[in-house]
DNA sequence: GCGGCTAATATTGTCGACAATCTTGGGTTT
DNA sequence: AAACCCAAGATTGTCGACAATATTAGCCGC
C-alpha cells in the first residue's frame, strides 16, 4: 500500500495541501524520481504540483526534518546524498535500534501478530520462488517485515525514530542502489529464524538474531561498495 | 551559549527568519516557557515575535519534524505532552543508542578530546562542591556531558538521531519535571568512570558502564514518577 | 587569454489579504 | 431543562505580490 510510516497526519482525511505534497515528495525522492544532491526548485515544483509556493515550504521544512533534504539559506535544497559511509552509518545504528526492537517484540507481539508475520514470510518465500530468488526486496517486502518487528515493538519512540528517518533513508538507499544480490533468499531464512525466537519468547536470541542478520547486510553492501569503487 | 545541537543552520549569519523564531521555539518549549498540551495560535505568536505568519508557520512546521509539537489540519497545533510511558521509552532508547555511542567513543575519540572531557567533569565538581550537589545538570550542548560522548563517537547519523529529537525531549523533561534530587555527585563518579574506559580504551566496557547509567537514570525517574502518582 | 569586478537575472524570503474550516454562543424544539 | 441546530466569530490554509539575497553573464583591466 506503500504508505508513509510515521509520517505525522497520516489520516486520508482532514488533509492540508503542504501534507498531500510532503508525502508526494517523500515518495518522489525515496523512488528516484528525485536524484540525490539535485537542486529542489521551488518555482518549478509549485508548477509541477499546481499549487503556490507557500504550502511547497511548508513542506520541505518538513523534509528538512526528516533529513531527506539539506537547506541553505538564500540557496536552496538539495535532496540529501549520502556517503558510503552514511549508509554503513545507518546499518550499524539499525543493528542498535533493532535488535532492541526485535527483543522488545519477542516480549510484547501478540501470538496473532506472530501468526501474521509468518504468512507474511510464507508470501516471501512465494514470490522469490517466482522471480527465481531475484528480488522481491525491491518492493519493500523486506522492510515490511522489519517494520512489522518494529511495530510489535510496542515502543512508541522506537517507532518514531526507525519509522521516520531511519526507514525513509534506507528505503531510498534501496531505490538508488537497487540492491538484490543473491541474499534474498538467505535473509528470508534469516527472518525464519528471528521469527522462531520472537514466537519463542526469547528476547535475548531475538535481539542476536537480529542485530546478525542487519550486521550481515551491513557487510554485503560493504562490499558491493568496495568492488565498485575499485570498478571506477 | 545556548546552541541549538544538531539543528540544521547552526551557523550564526546567513539565517532566516523562520530559522531564528525556530530556535527560539524550542527554547521555549524546553525552558518550559510554553507548557507542554499548550495550544500554539499563529496570530499571537506572530505577534510576539513580531514576524508574519509565513516564516512561522514553517518554523512549526519543523518542529513538527522533531516531534515537539503535533498539529492537526484545520484545528492548530499543540506543545507535545509526554506521558510517563513515553520518557521511560525515551531512556530505554537512549540506554542501545548512548550504550553504542560510548563504545565508539571510546574507539575514536582522540586523546585531546579526552583530557578535554576530564576537564569538564573536574568543572562539573566545582559546581556540585558550590551549589551543595544541587544541580549542575541543566548545562547543555557542549557542556553536556552525554553530548560529548555523542559527538565522540564520529558517527553522523548517531549524532543526528541523538542531537535531534532525542536530545530536545530530554532536555525538555530535564526542565519539566526540575530532576536533580540526590543523583548528581553519583552521577559524577559514573560519569568518571565512563571517561576511564574511554581513556583505557575498553569500548566494551565502556557501553556497559554508559547503559548501566542510563539504567539507573531510568529506574530514578520511574520511582519518582510512582511516588508523585501515589501523591496525587 | 585569464582573473576580477559589475550589472542583470533568477531564486529565495517575507508579507498582507482572501478563502475554507473549525469553534462557540445563542436560540429553538422536544 | 437538555439536546440539537444554526449563525457569527475566530483560526487555519492558500495565494499572489514585493523585497532581499545569490547566481551568472558580460565587461574591463592586467
Amino acid at each position: 500500500m506503500n504508505n508513509i510510516a510515521e509520517t505525522p497526519n497520516n489520516t486520508g482525511e482532514g488533509v492540508t495541501l503542504a501534507d498531500k505534497v510532503c508525502q508526494q515528495l517523500v515518495t518522489a525522492i525515496v523512488m528516484g524520481e528525485m536524484l540525490p544532491g539535485q537542486k529542489i526548485s521551488e518555482p518549478e515544483l509549485a508548477r509541477t504540483y499546481g499549487i503556490s509556493r507557500g504550502p511547497l515550504r511548508e513542506a520541505i521544512r518538513r523534509l528538512e526534518g526528516f533529513r531527506l533534504v539539506e537547506r541553505k539559506a538564500h540557496v536552496g535544497a538539495r535532496v540529501v546524498k549520502l556517503s558510503a559511509e552514511e549508509l554503513i552509518e545507518i546499518y550499524l545504528v539499525r543493528e542498535a535500534l533493532e535488535g532492541m526492537a526485535c527483543r522488545l517484540a519477542a516480549e510484547h507481539m501478540s501470538e496473532p501478530e506472530i501468526e501474521d508475520l509468518r504468512r507474511l514470510l510464507d508470501q516471501h518465500e512465494a514470490n522469490i520462488a517466482e522471480l527465481d530468488g531475484r528480488s522481491y526486496f525491491q518492493k519493500e517486502g523486506d522492510l515490511d517485515f522489519h517494520y512489522r518487528i518494529v511495530q510489535g515493538s510496542k515502543n512508541q519512540k522506537l517507532r518514531e525514530v526507525l519509522g521516520g528517518e531511519l526507514y525513509h533513508l534506507v528505503r531510498m538507499y534501496r531505490y538508488q542502489f537497487s540492491v538484490s544480490s543473491s541474499r534474498p533468499v538467505r535473509a528470508l531464512k534469516e527472518h525464519r529464524q528471528i521469527v522462531d525466537a520472537i514466537e519463542a519468547r526469547d528476547p535475548e536470541l531475538a535481539e542476536m538474531l537480529m542485530r546478525r542478520h542487519i550486521g550481515a547486510a551491513r557487510k554485503n553492501i560493504e562490499e558491493k561498495l568496495n568492488s565498485k569503487t575499485i570498478n571506477e
